[in-house]
DNA sequence: TATCAAGCTGTTTTT
DNA sequence: CAGCTTGATA
């Protein structure tokens, strides 16, 4: 069954869907809930219609969830069974690195290059931070890791950036994290890693400086569509740039009031440049909210109209109005957590469904209590955001096999994988990589594995994933029959339920044809693994971040207060662009809900008591002063 | 000298 | 709660 979003869009929606004037791109400035996706994928339809071969066209977001968000959408405009005929759609990174896969040779790619995800990307931080005289002195992996990063992804020299943004007594440490960096991206060359970032950074180094590539890449799209313009970083921007100016027609949706990753080195004013940027572009704008009620809007409006930048926002409720928002203050963070569960039940009871709501939280961490509750009542639920069953340590173990069996380079996984076998520590791991480092095979690198620590099943497993990298299923499941006993006794009487994650894991490899394929499916995009309870009758736990584009019924946004909104790492930062981002945070959690809105907030911060007295007597007058509440707390900077 | 066991620390958000 | 550092032990 298949439905048409083309005729079911308002004047405005249609304009920017259908739009066929002389421009070659259109930006659409769209506020939240004015129908965003839905006129992506109305053009997305149009433009088949008109006949547009799928597979010129790409569409593009940010996030894994908005990827399978619109996934679900488009399927619903393309008939089953002609889903091969359905466009791709991909994150940014994800879709730079098949480009460069799919077309290693004309983009002059390295296929042997493997991606690390940021927990080896920490790891060789660590590394690389402890090889300097005094590394005690040196910011901790994590920030190393982030100011690198971020003046990549904002295009900025890297001693430049530490300069302004390093405070005045540790200016002096600059050339030592500076040293640190060389290490890292030296030993990131040696070992064929690519990090996250690379992904990006090679594909636009090359559309930069080769004409040709520019134009190989060209050949292979004539649509590009974007959503969530506003959270395009330098690099993001660059690659759009240089499409566009060899003419690849853009269509770029965005809301600079909803940009919430500039610690990703995301640019909201990069909507406000664009046409300046892209010079052949018409702008386009949607204003009609369509989900939520007037009270909900207001509430909303008026916390981004206290901020200094000016948003130009005024979200209009076409549903006009209904309940107002409800604020209420609870002692603690379990008293609260129980209250929300508790009216959850309750509108249950009253006939709704359980996936009517949603929980917003700041940090995943935010969401564990809550989460508690809903275990112990059996309420069925789902958790979006947060570290998720990629990172949770068996399965890197496991997983940390089939990478170096992939890639015998990779001392990060060998040191994880060595590590698991009893007498083996880190200095035996550390020798037996060194060694490696001198192989130029894989075989020759088992070898040598084996000879050195005279034990010839460590390599067995890897032995048998190698003989079957055609053939990933079968592969993992050779696998596990060597390190499942290791892992068993690693992880004692914990394995029970650790061991369904990896059936799991094992179960989803059936998708792929490769291993290549697996892993790298998995480093960008573990969502593949949430699927699997494809169940909507959920209560959802979402962090902000990831809930942009999503929306419910019921909205439950907790710990609305300072500390978390705005949370104390951006009050601590003293940078008045990360509070006002924090603005947009809750702004964006606000804007998700349909009907009701729901703010709690504890008394006092992180306090935890046995007893569960809530305070009803929290009266609704509260209300109406949220606006200026919160702006006090905006200010604390 | 190297492994292992026990504490301490710290963690926003995502690719 | 997992990883890293530290200190005890072989």
């Amino acid at each position: 069954m298949t439905t048409s979003y083309l005729t079911d869009l308002n004047v405005e929606q249609l304009a920017a869907a259908t739009y066929n004037g002389s421009k070659q791109n259109v930006l659409l400035l769209a506020g939240a809930g004015t129908g965003k996706t839905r006129t992506l994928v109305a053009r997305t339809e149009y433009l088949l219609k008109k006949g547009v071969k799928p597979n010129k066209l790409a569409l593009l977001t940010f996030t894994r969830r908005a990827t399978q968000e619109m996934q679900e959408r488009l399927s619903e405009i393309i008939p089953t069974d002609k889903h091969h005929r359905m466009p791709s759609v991909n994150t940014f990174h994800m879709f730079c690195m098949k480009l460069l896969r799919t077309h290693c040779k004309a983009l002059k790619f390295n296929p042997k290059l493997i991606i690390i995800d940021r927990e080896d990307q920490l790891s060789l931080f660590l590394w690389a931070r402890g090889m300097v005289t005094r590394p005690d002195d040196m910011p901790s992996k994590y920030d190393l890791a982030n100011y690198y990063s971020y003046s990549r992804n904002t295009g900025q020299n890297k001693e430049a950036y530490l300069k302004a943004n390093l405070s005045s007594h540790s200016k002096d440490r600059i050339p030592a994290i500076l040293h640190i960096f060389n290490l890292y991206t030296k030993r990131k060359a040696d070992r064929g890693y690519l990090d996250f970032d690379d992904i990006l950074y090679l594909v636009a180094q090359r559309l930069i400086k080769s004409e040709r590539i520019r134009k190989y890449v060209a050949s292979l799209y004539d649509y590009i569509l974007v959503d969530e313009m506003q959270d395009t970083n330098h690099l993001q921007f660059t690659i759009i740039e240089r499409l566009a100016s060899v003419g690849v027609s853009m269509f770029c949706v965005g809301d600079d009031a909803q940009s919430l990753f500039s610690f990703r080195g995301a640019d909201f004013h990069n909507v406000n440049s664009f046409v300046d940027r892209l010079p052949n572009t018409t702008k386009l704008k949607l204003d009609i909210n369509y989900r939520s009620t007037q009270e909900i809007l207001d509430m909303s409006n008026d916390l981004l109209n206290e901020s200094r930048i000016k948003y130009d926002k005024h979200l209009v409720a076409h549903r006009g109005c209904g309940n107002s928002p409800h604020f209420w203050v609870f002692h603690d963070p379990i008293v609260e957590a129980k209250w929300i569960t508790q009216d959850i039940i309750s509108r249950r009871n009253k006939g709704a469904k359980w996936g009517d709501h949603m929980v917003l939280v700041r940090t995943a961490l935010l969401g564990k209590t809550v989460e508690g509750f809903l275990i112990n009542l059996n309420i069925p639920y789902k958790v979006i955001g947060g570290t998720g069953l990629l990172d949770s340590s068996h399965v890197k173990d496991f997983l940390s096999m089939v990478r170096v069996s992939r890639s015998y380079m990779s001392d990060i996984h060998w040191v994880r994988y060595l590590n698991l076998w009893p007498r083996i520590g880190q200095v035996t791991a550390s020798r037996a990589v060194n060694v490696i480092d001198k192989c130029s095979s894989s075989s020759e690198s088992l070898s040598t594995i084996d000879a050195m620590l005279g034990r010839r099943t460590i390599t067995d497993g890897i032995r048998d994933i190698i003989k079957n990298r055609k053939n990933p299923y079968t592969a993992l499941k050779l696998a596990r029959k060597h390190i499942d006993p290791i892992l068993a006794s690693k992880y004692g009487c914990e394995w029970e339920w650790r061991k369904r994650d990896l059936d799991l894991i094992v179960k989803l490899s059936k998708k792929f044809k490769t291993l290549t394929q697996f892993i790298e499916s998995y480093t960008i995009d573990p969502t593949n693994s949430k699927d699997v309870d494809a169940n909507d009758e959920l209560v959802t736990i979402i962090t902000v971040h990831s809930a942009k584009g999503t929306e419910a019924k019921t909205c439950y946004v907790l710990g609305v207060q300072p500390g978390v909104y705005p949370h104390y790492k951006a009050i601590g930062s003293g940078n008045a662009d990360e509070i006002e981002e924090e603005r947009r945070i809750l702004y964006v959690a606000m804007t998700r809900a349909e009907d009701t809105l729901i703010l709690t907030r504890t008394s006092r911060d992180n306090q935890r008591g046995p007893e569960f007295m809530y305070s009803e007597a929290m009266d609704e007058k509260l209300l109406s002063k949220i606006p200026s509440t919160l702006e006090k707390e905006f200010r604390i900077l």
